[in-house]
DNA sequence: TTACAATAGTTAGCACAACAACTATTACTA
DNA sequence: TAGTAATAGTTGTTGTGCTAACTATTGTAA
């Protein structure tokens, strides 16, 4: 079939196979987390009292996705909520020491199946390949 | 923030920014689908009497949204299923007329969208992109 | 200062993604 | 051939993605 050699194609199912060993990484690791919790767990971490806003643009999802991920977070005790002092509308979100001690579990294993995607890919394929992604990022830019 | 170099962050957010186009393009064309009922649309299009199965295998979806996306197809009008006479627990998938009046009217747009994530990437960066996809779903396979 | 616009976040609704559990049918094997 | 395993598809549940509509707060301009 034809689809099968386009480009979209390939990255969306690259991207499927890679969220799917992650996922099935964090069980191994008996850690009840969802790839997405993950990846908002670590922006967090990474910028302790970031607004959900500039968490929903690091992100790159919408507020209402970044609000119930927060949810979900805040409910597994991973990060809290502290209400800005300057603006009221705000929150500033940090992680509790449960979320930070999840993070140094499981980052070596995020990492190291970052390293099992790009095994036997050259250095200089690996730039072409960025450097291309962040074509296609501009060029659907506007 | 070190997250945003990352390859799979820089994938994620180009296959976004190219679902957003996409849906935005149909909304223009007044087509009320979406991006994955497209793909699938389009499969069963270029397949006529592929099994869900099959078409799960090609759209790389699990067979439980495979089937909730053809319900939705089927509602629309743009497809109908046929039981398969060899087997009764298969059906077969076909796209109706208005199916393919879709397909047609809307897949100039969609090869308009693909032409335009990979403006002024030269052939040689293409061919090391693809390859470097290719590599990355094999490294994750098994 | 009052009125209106903009911003931060939430809630609701629909579609999709992943998993588990289920029915119906077909294939395999003792 | 009877019993069991495998296959095709569906249904239910939870979490996420996107849009629209909403509240509360802050910024701006007449």
């Amino acid at each position: 079939m034809e689809i099968e050699q386009a480009y979209p194609y390939l990255m969306e199912r690259a991207m499927r196979q890679m969220r799917m060993i992650s996922q099935q990484a964090f069980l191994q690791a008996d850690v009840d987390i969802t790839v997405e919790q993950w990846v908002v767990l670590y922006i967090i971490h990474d910028g302790q009292g970031l607004s959900q806003v500039e968490i929903t643009e690091f992100a790159f999802k919408d507020a209402p996705t970044v609000t119930r991920i927060i949810d979900n977070l805040v409910k597994k005790g991973w990060v809290y909520r502290q209400m800005s002092s300057e603006d009221r509308r705000k929150f500033e979100i940090y992680t509790t020491n449960e979320g930070k001690t999840m993070v140094k579990k499981l980052l070596p294993t995020v990492m190291a199946i970052r390293e099992q995607g790009i095994a036997n890919v050259s250095e200089s394929d690996l730039r072409v390949f960025k450097r291309v992604l962040g074509r296609l990022i501009e060029n659907f830019e506007r």
